[in-house]
DNA sequence: ATGCAATACCGTAAAAATACCTTTTTGCTT
DNA sequence: AAGCAAAAAGGTATTTTTACGGTATTGCAT
């Protein structure tokens, strides 16, 4: 281990989460933090001025710019900067698209304090830390790929509609087609889904966070 | 002020929020923090032994026992604990709920530690902190108290079978009731709550939390 | 240009969902 | 025990949804 103290910025758009983070690390000997930021905007103006941070602990879902965008930016503008998301839940879709994004890890917001530290060396030793979750996830997420269906973008909007309580009629009409396309549509994602009903369709698209509500 | 600490407990599940949290306030020079708890459940093993405990930083959502839950026994069972409710949103139903259960306040985790401070010291001399969220929010629910319907069981059971893609008959049958009393259910709820499709009910009971998906 | 695949469109019929009005049963109050 | 209100059940008709058969159009690759 390095002999410096290992800088670090927090950015999350909870303000006592991200100071209470902030407070917890500098008690750590090995790590100081530079700055805290409540999104990827804030981050961008500041990071300028601490462009020797080593990694970036990063929130996913916050205003303005969210982890996602946030991570990729970095990535292109500071590639040096290792980013090691933080998340409230244990989500396939946000692990798989944070780490698609540029991030070398994922934590849960449920992790102790030692296991964030163990996780924030070995990132700034190895370039990225690999929990049980993350591997297991990676694992799934390879198999799933070629299961995962693919939606247009007909589709999409048409399930949007479907959550509403317009008919398939006023749907088409929306939509400025033939109420036999909207059929069409319908059938093509029943089938792609195995599913029997709109109520099923609007559960599912719910579900995946496909439309909302 | 009293010349002596305040002490208080933090019940969170996310353990980094509540380590971060815990290492907050300890820099306050009149907070002292007796322990930390994961949830209710583990709240009441601990308490015994911290019974001198002034106030409880609450979280909302938690497994196994939740925030609602768990200010309710205090309020039952230690009375002169203050509970300070914690949460992720600045949700009307979380905020009433809470505060009916018997918290004193509420704050959104996106606080500055310095509006912690003032909620805490402010409940510890008053007993209860209303900010303009809190008061707002009062305010809106008892215009809205004739407004929000209210659920039998069986509406809301048949709300959950709603979501499924079972037909009426089938729901009837699950149910043990007649096809037509199913009808009724549905009537009932188009009737209050100005819906007209299966799809709103189910997309209303997935926005307001009277089903799981 | 031609052929292929995806998309859009059409007709018909059956099943499910919705609307409205009425009657029976149940549980509670007095 | 009588009376009342709520819940449950019924009849019938219309609209919407779903299923399945097929045809026309479009775009793209060869």
């Amino acid at each position: 281990m390095s002999d410096k103290k290992i800088s670090i910025a927090v950015v999350d758009d909870h303000t006592l989460f991200r100071s209470g983070l902030a407070s917890l690390l500098n008690e750590f000997d090995d790590i100081s933090i530079s700055f805290e930021a409540e999104n990827g905007i804030d981050f961008q103006d500041k990071i300028k001025f601490h462009s020797h941070v080593q990694l970036v602990l990063m929130d996913i879902n916050m205003p303005l710019m969210d982890g996602y965008e946030t991570t990729k930016w970095i990535k292109n503008n500071y590639p040096h900067i290792l980013v090691l998301a933080l998340s409230m839940f244990d989500n396939e879709k946000e692990i798989i698209g944070m780490l698609k994004a540029g991030a070398g890890g994922y934590l849960v917001k449920e992790s102790k304090p030692v296991d964030l530290h163990l996780a924030i060396v070995t990132m700034v030793e190895k370039g990225f830390y690999v929990n049980e979750l993350v591997s297991g996830r990676l694992l799934t997420s390879l198999k799933n790929d070629k299961l995962t269906p693919h939606f247009t973008e007909k589709e999409l909007a048409f399930l949007q509609f479907c959550s509403s309580e317009l008919t398939y009629k006023e749907i088409a009409d929306k939509m400025g087609v033939s109420p036999r396309t909207v059929d069409n549509y319908r059938e093509a994602l029943f089938a792609k889904l195995n599913i029997k009903s709109r109520t099923g369709l609007v559960v599912y698209a719910i579900k995946n966070g496909l439309i909302s509500i």
